[in-house]
DNA sequence: TGAATAGTGTCTTTCAGACAATATGCC
DNA sequence: GGCATATTGTCTGAAAGACACTATTCA
């Protein structure tokens, strides 16, 4: 808030630029991955950067990542958590530009083919294998990475990783891509169905050459902690 | 990042208002409070807010949060972490305010008294007995709460509330506090003693019409995360 | 010696982690 | 039957939680 005449003055005339960007994970070759977008002008000319934009002036903060993803992939309902804000003042050689970063998670079936635009080429790449990137976006994601690690630990965001029915096989997957470790089978299985998260469906996965897994789904579709 | 020339364009004429606004606790009479400014000047004239102000142009977003605190209460060197960001479109009646909210600790010892300007009056309020408060501050002050209720539990960050030197009591009545109850004394002990966040003195407080208590301090300053 | 707070140990329960054999479906 | 993955239980060690008495200082 504006305490002084001097101060609400300046503000009139000098004020940052806000952006969200989004830092949007997925599973691909068994891999956690992140999209990046690669940059068509100065600053960064060729270097990767997460997809983001300007917060619209009607706009709430989370409704603009989620239109970034939208725009970008598709996606809608996803996974989508405020992440940090980023505000170093030389982070942009532009100009002052404060970014409120969030995070993003979907499965990768539900993601249409990223549209290759003429001026914008998108890719997922693994999230410890990263390209040459712009601004601080490698912190970002590096933090995101952090937040996300630790947080399935205490929450059913993994899920978000998962379509809406899956097997406990295909759970353990996305845990042991994340931790980036194998965990023991039962018990994984123990601490999970302990969790109260998962409901069976009854039904089973057949078709394959091995014994069906059973279904299971989210019991409650919302983000829970626990512990 | 600007994606278009529509885009930047619309951006160079209209930007979004950018404050931080700190939740600054601390605990006097045995209770969990937080420093609240009265509003001078409409909006919300009369009502209580958080201290903040705006972002200068070429300042970082967690100097200028230690510049308000030292303004007001004239702390520093004093636990500082980002809490949230909130952007709600109508969150400010004036204009389109986006403020990154930030929680602060202090010992009440540590704190100069609180310069009463002119303009400005400041009182410290406990989290469960709140004021007319203006903004959405109320929610950024229950947000707060919540993180730091849980964070006590898994980092060395109650220890902001505290001198440097403390009786393992004092230490186990700011987390009574935050909680709201009773916690076993011996469990408490064990508990924080196993944490290693702590170091013996080898002093005691003596003066006190009963035993006296050995002072301990942190072992380690920076900010500590377990479990 | 009475008032006030400091300091201390055991038992039980719960949870995390190590560990391997059987079941089912398809070819 | 062979292959591939699904499913299942016990033991052990660590940590959390319940619980009550003795120690020290000062007035």
């Amino acid at each position: 808030m504006a305490d002084t005449i001097e101060e609400y003055k300046k503000e009139v005339f000098e004020k940052p630029s806000v952006t969200v960007d989004v830092l949007f994970f997925t599973i691909k070759d068994n891999k956690l991955q992140a999209l990046l977008i690669k940059r068509a002008a100065w600053p960064f000319k060729g270097y990767w950067a997460l997809p983001g934009g300007f917060v619209r002036m009607e706009e709430d903060l989370e409704s603009a990542a989620a239109r970034e993803i939208y725009e970008e992939c598709g996606v809608k309902n996803l996974f989508l958590e405020q992440l940090f804000t980023f505000g170093d003042p030389k982070r942009d050689p532009r100009t002052r530009v404060i970014t409120v970063a969030y995070y993003a998670l979907a499965p990768i079936t539900e993601i249409k083919k990223i549209q290759k635009s003429e001026v914008k080429e998108a890719k997922y790449f693994p999230v410890n294998g990263l390209p040459k990137m712009a601004f601080d976006h490698k912190r970002i994601i590096n933090f995101g990475f952090k937040r996300l690690k630790s947080k399935i630990g205490y929450s059913n965001i993994a899920f978000g990783l998962l379509p809406k029915n899956f097997s406990l096989s295909e759970v353990q997957n996305i845990y042991e891509v994340i931790y980036g470790k194998k965990i023991d089978k039962r018990n994984f299985r123990k601490w999970i169905l302990a969790s109260g998260l998962l409901v069976s469906t009854g039904k089973k996965k057949s078709g394959l050459a091995h014994r069906p897994a059973l279904i299971y789904k989210l019991a409650k579709r919302e983000v829970i902690t626990f512990d």
